[in-house]
DNA sequence: GTCGTTAAAAATAATCGTTATTTATAAATA
DNA sequence: TATTTATAAATAACGATTATTTTTAACGAC
């Protein structure tokens, strides 16, 4: 992941590695706030626009997957840098990965059914984990 | 569709009526914005704010479907009230159909499997149409 | 049809995640 | 160590969406 940084010509700073490590090992699905956080701890004058531009550059070499969220805000996974379904709780926003069959075949097919050059994809399944529906109904 | 606002006990007004008609027929994935143009047409004094929330409304009411995209706003079907994949060029940002097959059985085995209630998903392929293919081919 | 009630529309301000801009700093290379 | 230049910091701006306040009109009762 380093390497890939300067393989491709990026400056190995402080911040970056600092990012990066944070994505890599969180298992959270950090917000750029979250990662904005953990980082200022060791970084106490690191400007949030730094990490926003860290957490994309990430993204475009492919090193990170964004989930986008209008309403709440993206979240990073800095440990499955590919295309794979989610499952999220709308009470408690929990994500997890959900490892239902792969769609690989599935957008092979589309293409070649379609014509267009299928370039990644996204599923996300959305519903009440086990322990929101626990609190559901005592209340 | 209207019946359905009249059951739950909300008004028919004509601006109401103006964005359902819209959204029925429109093939087009239409934006917040994009309605509002078309309703100012018929109600020249609209607020952009009514729009958003009769989209809203009918959103929560299940008459339509918003596909989220924190980057260049959301995009509503009215069409097809339900969860199904869509095809997405990134480059023209069209936005289709893609009847690949449905989710709905690994919907109820990833709920057997997590507990989960599986209350909703969403399948995206991003990739580029034919048509931007040969656009890109020619510069 | 008129009246009264109240939800909805209009107008406008505010919010907030994200991006752009400008200046200062420090990583890389020789 | 000096030079170059990408990156960081600081801050302003942006834009889609939501909240707030005031005005209008849908609906039911009479
Ligand atoms: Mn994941
Ligand atoms: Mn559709
Ligand atoms: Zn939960
Ligand atoms: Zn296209």
């Amino acid at each position: 992941m380093i390497n890939k940084l300067k393989d491709l010509d990026f400056r190995i700073t402080p911040q970056r590695l600092a990012v990066l490590k944070i994505l890599a090992e969180s298992t959270g699905y950090p917000s750029v706030e979250d990662v904005f956080k953990q980082v200022e701890h060791n970084f106490p004058t690191t400007s949030l626009a730094t990490i926003y531009k860290t957490v994309n550059l990430l993204k475009e070499i492919g090193e990170v997957v964004e989930l986008d969220f209008s309403e709440v805000g993206n979240r990073y996974d800095g440990n499955r840098p590919y295309p794979h379904p989610h499952l999220i709780c709308t009470k408690c926003k929990t994500i997890m990965d959900s490892d239902v069959g792969n769609l690989e075949d599935l957008s092979k097919e589309l293409a070649s059914k379609t014509g267009y050059e299928i370039l990644n994809h996204r599923l996300d399944f959305f519903g009440i984990c086990p322990h929101c529906q626990r609190s559901a109904k005592r209340s």
